[in-house]
RNA sequence: GCUGGCGUAGCUCAGUGGUAGAGCAGCGCACUUGUAAUGCGCAGGUCGGGGGUUCAACUCCCUUCGCCAGCUCCA
């Protein structure tokens, strides 16, 4: 073999290496190590996601990801989704087959068939998926003539969906690729993995209805969602946490400690706030105004409703209408519930002319608004109809922006880190198609977000074209503690409210200008944050936030007066605690007051009485043993006005 | 809006043509108790609403309301 038969394939890190032309992408992964030939999924070659059979031969830059890549796992749950429709096909010939792609969390295939699926039914394909897997079917792509593909699935496999694909969607390929595993075919561009032995280990989810093509007068599917990895506690992992979501669910934690209702016979979407959750929603209020306060804001009070010339100056009437309340007539006028408190922040502005020596102007509402939201998205706290807004609106002059702008973002890592969230991530919108406001506005505020985010060494990902079509925006995005991404924040520009409102102030310069308005929300909603907060906590929530604190619990009538004394003491320190007078079994009182998830339980019987100490029991973490009650209540409170977080 | 599932006691759920059941919670009585359920008893429902079939409907049929999941993530 001569020197030119040889490629030159570079690595990632910088290093390359010549191997013989067509060789594969899977024999340069034996070759670096059999560890990495087991785990790479799929190779990146020249900057195009290929199959790692693929002949390679010409010089190139080849990457490769296993399953812990974005792109692996792609390709895991993409190749599983094939190895499903193959199983499908042996149980219940006929089938036919809509589209079937890997999704955030694994990936479904959309079928056809007389039959309907049943959960019975899932447990068998998933055996048939796995036995597909021990026959260690090879993957084999085939290019052909989009022609061909055609005649292909009008004849020899006969299936109107990939035909309309290709008819369709595919029509202006030339070529088109087909997927061979053993007897089952389909139309894919893949990649895919090397062989079905890959497939190790996968649970199918659901059943559910969906249209072709997403049209709902089109022929409905059953779509099988399913999931898989490569190791067994991975999957075991998920199905883990798929139950510790379910068991967290906000709306039965909520019923369960008595937190919160809602009453579809008193209006879908409106949430009652019960005597356990007011406490906590007072907790977080009085945090978040002394937070604001302290972080140099200032709180207003605006009203729920306006007339329609409010309405009509800022714009909503013309494009928000269809989720607004609809209005009430009052002489004559037509008043409309808040959807959002942005005009109400501007009237207060233009109350007086304005001097740069004012700005900036932070001001902060929990304004309540009124949203209509369509019956079909409702969900317990977290899609709601009348909500309270941690609203802020910013007024600034341009020299300002970006320090404002640094300020809202600490400001928000400081109330998430306080209330239990650390893990953050950064979302930046830039200009979409249709907006407003001159272009040299939006190139300023959208440095200045940039310069904010890296001024404070932050990372964040790009959704260009993303921004409201008054500004662009940073979003936040917060994990809770089963590592799910729940947006919260959001951080505007508006270049459209000023100007509709003309706001304006005087420069150093004597003349008008046109100051920067920020709108700004942290928790997003008071409504949609309890609800992930109960999730978060799972119930237990820390001891500054739990509506019950302590509860005092006499081991017999004997001790009441003492377990009385004690009470009155707790009380009196300013922590809420309540007195367990009930004659029942010790057993029975801790129980109860587990389930409540109540921080913390003190014990007494005549050892506590005679040695006037106390026993105390922390929730989920039992018995802590004897105390001084005053040293006890000292660590209460301190635990307290840290918002210590367990 | 569409498809599917669900709607029975305060809560969690069973019942499937012969006029409704359990556990928990509640109330009463007994028990005076040492770290996640003491025992016995009582009470509690127009089986989501309306209509129909039937001698008889929680059950079957029609209709309506609500809740839940999905209907966007492109061969």
């Amino acid at each position: 073999m001569s020197n030119n038969e040889n490629i030159k394939i570079t690595f990632p890190d910088g290093n390359s290496k010549e191997f013989p032309k067509g060789t594969s992408s899977l024999d340069i992964a034996k070759s670096i190590s059999k560890g990495l030939a087991e785990d790479v999924l799929v190779a990146e070659v020249n900057g195009k996601l290929v199959d790692l059979v693929m002949p390679i031969n010409e010089d190139s830059s080849v990457k490769f990801y296993k399953f812990a890549d974005d792109e692996g796992r792609k390709v895991y749950w993409h190749t599983t989704s094939h190895i499903m429709a193959q199983a499908v096909e042996e149980l219940f010939p006929g089938a036919k087959f809509g589209v079937g792609p890997p999704i955030e969390n694994g990936f479904y295939y959309d079928v056809d068939s007389e039959h309907r699926f049943t959960d019975e039914d899932l447990v068998k394909i998933e055996e048939r998926m796995l036995d597909i897997a021990k026959r260690d079917l090879v993957t084999k792509r085939e290019e052909l003539k989009r022609e061909d593909a055609i005649a292909y699935f009008k004849s020899k496999r006969v299936d109107p969906y990939k035909v309309e694909i290709l008819e369709d969607i595919a029509k202006n390929e030339e070529y088109v690729s087909l997927y061979h595993q053993g007897g089952f075919t389909d139309l894919c561009r893949g990649p895919h993995m090397p062989t079905t032995a890959k497939l190790k280990n996968v649970k199918l989810l659901s059943v559910s209805g969906s249209y072709w093509r997403g049209d709902s007068d089109r022929q409905q599917l059953q779509r099988i969602y399913g999931i898989s990895f490569p190791k067994k506690k991975e999957l075991d992992d998920y199905i883990h946490l798929l139950e510790e979501a379910e068991k967290r669910d906000h709306r039965k934690i909520g019923k369960q400690l008595d937190l919160y209702s809602t009453h579809e016979e008193a209006g879908a979407g409106l949430v009652y706030w019960h005597p356990n959750g007011a406490i906590i929603r007072m907790e977080l209020e009085d945090f978040w105004r002394k937070a604001h306060t302290d972080g140099n804001y200032e709180l207003l009070f605006t009203p729920h409703m306006g007339k329609s010339w409010l309405w009509e100056t800022s714009g909503h009437l013309d494009f928000y209408k269809d989720s607004m309340y609809s209005p009430m007539e009052i002489d004559e006028q037509l008043y409309y519930m808040k959807p959002m408190n942005c005009p109400f922040h501007i009237m207060i502005y233009k109350t007086h002319l304005r001097s740069y020596k004012d700005l900036p102007l932070r001001w902060a509402e929990l304004g309540t608004v009124y949203r209509y939201e369509k019956s079909g998205v409702l969900h317990g706290l977290l899609r709601v109809r009348g909500f309270t807004q941690d609203d802020a609106h910013i007024f600034c002059t341009n020299e300002q922006i970006e320090s404002e702008i640094i300020e809202v973002i600490r400001f928000a890592k400081y109330v998430f880190h306080s209330l239990g969230f650390d893990h953050m991530n950064y979302y930046l919108s830039t200009k979409p198609e249709k907006a407003v406001g001159e272009d040299s506005l939006w190139v300023k505020a959208t440095d200045s977000l940039i310069n904010a985010l890296k001024h404070e060494g932050l990372d964040y990902k790009l959704d260009e074209g993303g921004g409201a079509f008054y500004g662009p925006k940073i979003d936040i995005k917060i994990k809770d503690a089963l590592g799910r991404e729940w947006q919260l924040s959001t951080i505007q520009f508006d270049f459209n409210l000023p100007e509709r409102f003309d706001l304006k102030y005087i420069g150093e310069d004597g003349k008008e200008h046109r100051p920067f308005m920020v709108h700004r929300a942290l928790l997003g909603s008071m409504e949609r944050f309890f609800g992930i907060l109960i999730e978060h906590y799972a119930g237990a929530f820390p001891l500054w936030l739990a509506p019950i604190q302590v509860a005092v619990m006499p081991i017999a009538d004997a001790q009441l007066d003492y377990a009385k004394e004690v009470y009155h003491k707790i009380r009196n320190s300013g922590l809420r605690v309540q007195l367990d007078e009930r004659r029942e079994k010790i057993g029975y009182k801790i129980r109860d007051w587990e389930t409540k998830k109540v921080p913390y339980m003190i014990v007494l019987g005549d050892k506590e009485m005679q040695a006037g100490n106390i026993t105390v029991r922390a929730h989920k973490k039992g018995d802590l043993g004897k105390f001084e009650l005053d040293a006890f209540i000292s660590s209460l409170k301190e635990e307290k006005d840290t918002k210590k977080i367990n």
